[in-house]
Formats: C-alpha cells, sequence, structure tokens
DNA sequence: AACTACTTCAACCGCACGTAC
DNA sequence: CGTACGTGCGGTTGAAGTAGT
C-alpha cells in the first residue's frame, strides 16, 4: 500500500531504524534461516530499489525457492520476507483498494464456513490477499464489536453452519496439536463466534444467560453443531453440577433465590450430562485478565434454565448479535484451575455492562434502581438488575440507531431514556455501511411473536417486553431451519415449551419477569418437560434433570 | 494548529508441514 | 529414522494515516 511505497521512496524508511538494519545476531532469530553467507538480514518496509530487485529476480527465476534470492541478488532479505513482498505486493493481478461489496459479502460468508482460513478464502478472492483479507477482518472485527453488531449478517447462519460440518468433512483440515491449540485460544475469529455471539447477544438482554453462553457454545461445539475446527478435541462442556452448585458465590445477590433451585451435586452424579462435564477441561470464564472476559463472567446469574434459554435463544444458531468476544483465553487453564476460578473468582457485575453500553451510562436514568442497589437487594435485586441491564441494552442500541438521522426506524417505543448520543464506533459503523445491519439488528430486538422468537429467541421477547414494538421487521423472520441439529431440535423443543409462554404474553413486563425470578422459576423445575408445550411456562421450564440428551450427542 | 485517539495495513514472528538428505 | 531446509499459514506488532476535540 500507499505506506510502503512512500517509506520505500525514501529507501531506509522509519521502519528500518526500529525494526531494523539491525544486524540479526541469529539469523533465525527473525524468522528466517540463512546459510550464513548473509546473516545480516534487512527488516522492514521494502524500498523500491528492492521491489526492483525482487521483481527481477523473479522474472529470471520465477517464483519459489526464496530463500535463493539473496544468493543470486544484492537482496538482503530473507526468504520468507521475499515471499511475502512478491505474494502481497508485487506479484501481477493484484487488486489494490477497497473491497468491494460483492468481495465483502464473500468474505463474510467464506468466514462464516471456514474459521480463519485466510489463505483459503484468498484462493476465491482473485486478487487480493491472505493478508488483506485477514486486516480487513480483523478491522471488520474490531468495528462490529465496538458497535455491539452480529459479524455476520444475519442471513449468514444456519446453512453456513451446516455447510461447515460438510466442510469439515471434506476437506483437508490439519488438526496439529500446535493448530489446535492456537484455535483454541482465539476461537474468536471463526465462525464459531456464531455461536458465541449469539448467546453474547443473548446475554447482553438477558444477563442471566451471560456465561451460560460460553457453556453453551462450547457445548455446541462439542456436540459438532457448527464447529468445524474444534469438534474433533473439544469435549462436550456444561457447568460441572459443583460449579452449578457453588456457583451461588457467585451472585450474592440472588444466590438465595436461585441456588435452592439446584438440586445437590449428587443429584447429577449418575447423568451422562455428568460424565461430560468430568471431560471438560475448558473453564468457561475468566474473570482476571480481560475487559471482555468479564463480559462472560460479569453476570452470572445462574437462573437454574438459563443454559436452555440460552439454547432457546438462536435456536438457528443465527449468528451473533451483541459485542463479540474474540478469545477464549479461559481455555488455557487446566481443568482444576479454571474450575477453581469458576467457582472462587468474584466478579465485577457490572463491568462489561458499563463497557458496552456506555453511552447510556454517560446519562443514567434518574429512575433508575441504583446499581448498587441491584446488588444489594436479595430477592429483588435480580429482578430490577435483569429488567435494569435489559433496558439499558436496549437503549443503548437503539440510541445508536435512532440517532443517525440517514435512517428511521418505526417501530421502537422505547420506554428508557435513549441518549441521542452516538457512540463511538458508530459513526464508523455508519460510514461503512453496516448501519444497515444495525437496523436487522434493531429489527431482531423487536420480534414479538412466537413464530419469530423462534429465530430471534427469548432474549429478544424479553427486551421486547421492555421496548414494546408495533411492527416486525421481516429482516429476522427465520429462513431456514436445520432440523437435523441437535441444538436447533433442543431449541425448538425448548422454545415450544417454554420461550412462547413468556414471550407470547408480551403485554406485560411483569409477567415476564414473575416467570422470570418469581415462583415459576421454582415451580416449573420440577415440571418434567413434556412435548405437548401447550401450557406456557416460565425460563425455567426445563430443569437440569430435564435436559434433552443432547449433550450426551 | 496541536494534541489525542483510533484505524489501517505492511511486515514480522513462530509454528507446522512436506521433502530431501 | 532423524535432521535440515523450504515453504506456507495465521497471529501479532507498530508506524503511518485519519478523525475528532
Amino acid at each position: 500500500m500507499s505506506c510502503t511505497t512512500a517509506t520505500a521512496d525514501s529507501d531506509d524508511g522509519m521502519h528500518s531504524s526500529i525494526h531494523n538494519e539491525s544486524p540479526a545476531p541469529d539469523s533465525i532469530s527473525n524468522g528466517c534461516r540463512s546459510r550464513g553467507k548473509r546473516s545480516v538480514l534487512k527488516k522492514g518496509p521494502w524500498t523500491s530499489t528492492e521491489d526492483g530487485i525482487l521483481i527481477d529476480y523473479v522474472k529470471k527465476h520465477g517464483e519459489g525457492n526464496w530463500n535463493a534470492v539473496q544468493k543470486h541478488t544484492s537482496l538482503a532479505r530473507c526468504g520468507k520476507s521475499c515471499r511475502l513482498r512478491w505474494a502481497n505486493h508485487l506479484r501481477p493481478n493484484l487488486k489494490k483498494g477497497a473491497f468491494s461489496q460483492e468481495e465483502e459479502q464473500l468474505i463474510v460468508e467464506m468466514h462464516a464456513k471456514m474459521g480463519n482460513k485466510w489463505a483459503q478464502m484468498a484462493e476465491h478472492l482473485p486478487g487480493r490477499t491472505d493478508n488483506e483479507i485477514k486486516n480487513y477482518w480483523n478491522t471488520r472485527i474490531k468495528r462490529r464489536q465496538r458497535a455491539g453488531l452480529p459479524l455476520y449478517p444475519p442471513e449468514i447462519y444456519v446453512d453456513d453452519l451446516h455447510w461447515s460440518e460438510e466442510y469439515t468433512k471434506s476437506n483437508i483440515i490439519r488438526v496439529d496439536r500446535r493448530r489446535r491449540h492456537q484455535d483454541f485460544l482465539q476461537l474468536g475469529n471463526s465462525k464459531d463466534n456464531v455461536l458465541f455471539d449469539d448467546l453474547n447477544f443473548a446475554a447482553s438482554l438477558l444477563p442471566a444467560a451471560s456465561d451460560l453462553s460460553d457453556l453453551v457454545a462450547c457445548n455446541m461445539l462439542g456436540t459438532g453443531a457448527s464447529s468445524s475446527r474444534y469438534e474433533s478435541y473439544m469435549p462436550p462442556i456444561l457447568p460441572s453440577p459443583k460449579q452449578i452448585w457453588e456457583s451461588g458465590s457467585r451472585f450474592p445477590m440472588c444466590s438465595s433465590n436461585i441456588k435452592h433451585e439446584f438440586q445437590s451435586p449428587e443429584h447429577f452424579q449418575n447423568t451422562a450430562v455428568q460424565k461430560n462435564l468430568r471431560s471438560c477441561s475448558i473453564s468457561p470464564c475468566d474473570v482476571d485478565h480481560h475487559p471482555y472476559e468479564n463480559q462472560h463472567s460479569s453476570h452470572m446469574m445462574m437462573v437454574p434454565d438459563s443454559h436452555t434459554v440460552t439454547y432457546g435463544m438462536h435456536p438457528t444458531s443465527k449468528p451473533l448479535f451483541g459485542a463479540v468476544k474474540l478469545e477464549l483465553p479461559s481455555f488455557q487453564y487446566s481443568e482444576t484451575s479454571a474450575f477453581d476460578q469458576w467457582k472462587t473468582t468474584p466478579s465485577p457485575p457490572h463491568s462489561d455492562l458499563l463497557d458496552s453500553v456506555d453511552a447510556y451510562i454517560q446519562s443514567p436514568p434518574p429512575s433508575q434502581v441504583e446499581e448498587s442497589d441491584c446488588f444489594s437487594s436479595c430477592d429483588t435485586g435480580l429482578l430490577d438488575m435483569l429488567l435494569h441491564e435489559a433496558k439499558i441494552k436496549t437503549s443503548a442500541k437503539h440510541s445508536l440507531l435512532m440517532s443517525s438521522p440517514q435512517k428511521s426506524f418505526s417501530s421502537t417505543t422505547c420506554t428508557t431514556n435513549v441518549t441521542q448520543n452516538v457512540p463511538r464506533g458508530s459513526e464508523n459503523l455508519i460510514k461503512s455501511g453496516e448501519y444497515e445491519d444495525s437496523q436487522k439488528y434493531l429489527g431482531r430486538s423487536e420480534i414479538t411473536s412466537p413464530s419469530q422468537l423462534s429465530a430471534g429467541g427469548f432474549s429478544s421477547a424479553f427486551a421486547g417486553n421492555v421496548v414494546k414494538t408495533e411492527e416486525l421487521d421481516q429482516v429476522w423472520e427465520p429462513k431456514r431451519v436445520d432440523i437435523t441439529r441437535p441444538d436447533v431440535l433442543l431449541a425448538s423443543s425448548w422454545l415450544d415449551q417454554g420461550c412462547y409462554g413468556i414471550v407470547s404474553d408480551t403485554s406485560s413486563m411483569s409477567d415476564a419477569l414473575a416467570l422470570l425470578g418469581g415462583d415459576d422459576v421454582g415451580n416449573s423445575y420440577v415440571t418434567v418437560g413434556s412435548s405437548s408445550g401447550q401450557a406456557p411456562r416460565g425460563v425455567g421450564s426445563y430443569g437440569w434433570t430435564n435436559m434433552p440428551p443432547v449433550w450426551s450427542l
């Protein structure tokens, strides 16, 4: 790009002074092996002279044998550097400039299918390099992450995920140990984020589902529901009964309401789920390191069936909504330490919330319950917090959209204060054309009908009680549901039985809240799930003991 | 105009695979 | 079979550019 060209003209640009010219004491130290002829290899930006030399070399000798370049030319660059320069900048037919809409769409689609397979993606984008695509994607991720938008447009979900399974089977995927480890550490940029973000979105509207999102996502990966790269080695995951049981310590504000909903740890001992849990080496949360990590953990209010809720959120595994967590560093922890953390690490309850809705927080609703109240109140605190956070999230998202003069949306009557501040990052969002996604996103939060809920999920419905809607955004009408997928089936089943019960009755927020945090949670927990699904039930309509056997898949 | 914050992207790095010896 | 080498891939870094204040 121009950067290189600019510095190239001035021969040794700034980079050189920093990056190099510095003698590499060991030629391997900079990632290049040298046979000693020229142990000092230049690094940093390429100059036009160097470009010319390399071009000449390739013209004469062709591509490949890059380490021979420094032998046959005066170029003091390692083979890797030469190859990179050639591939990314010098080779003919390179397409420069911004990605076209078609290209962008293709990238998104391919990423949904392949994950971070930049090289493979580049093969489908003539003239584009893997580096270019990678950069584009990372930029896009950051942008959308800031804006709290889904990584993938709503059109990309079931088919893509289904495709990914075939992709897994039909493509040679090198599952070497190293790469698997890396993948583990960065689970993020892949389409697997569909799941994580999906769940994060759920969490954004229903904090109770927040942490469970990790668990469910992991489990979905483990069951092969969507993962192409991880399914072969990622064990199914659920919070261990012990974790769940002991997790009351993490929610002091609601433990009295929640904890009793669980049976004793022994209750789980003989289940297949439990066996799977034991094999899990992944910590669902890690609260100490990264601000985003708290996003997973800080709202850890484990309504007993919240994982089911989470499943019900997006039975189609429709791509992510809400802030994107790109990494799951907790995967790095050993089983023991992970579980220990799970059990003992206190979580700052609202940090993520504050981060994600800063615009709203800057002008907090005067009538809102103080946050501290949420956490000091034991009995009502959970409900207040749920409501409060749902409002906040919804308001923040709406403020993002409503504040834009470019487009209007008609269907929202927001009951909470809506700031007119455009959150940081939304300008770029609008500029970059992702504003439309925002609208879709918004439409999602307005779903109120059961049929839409089947795609939109409980969180939307819950938000729908806060944000009363008049119109429906057809964008979110479920298009395809892969009924062969266990998670879909599970979610659908759950939705049939419980979710609608809450959501169809959108006229009363108190009803929903009662279902959420009130007696229904406890009462329904003992109700054995039936397939009839006629009787409306609350969030807790499934108990742990009633879980469909998806976990053992 | 100056400063700050944020974004972009070229290049580097480490690792793994395939192959030759 | 083990080692060295060439190559490719994906993640990360940091300077340059840009936008906002």
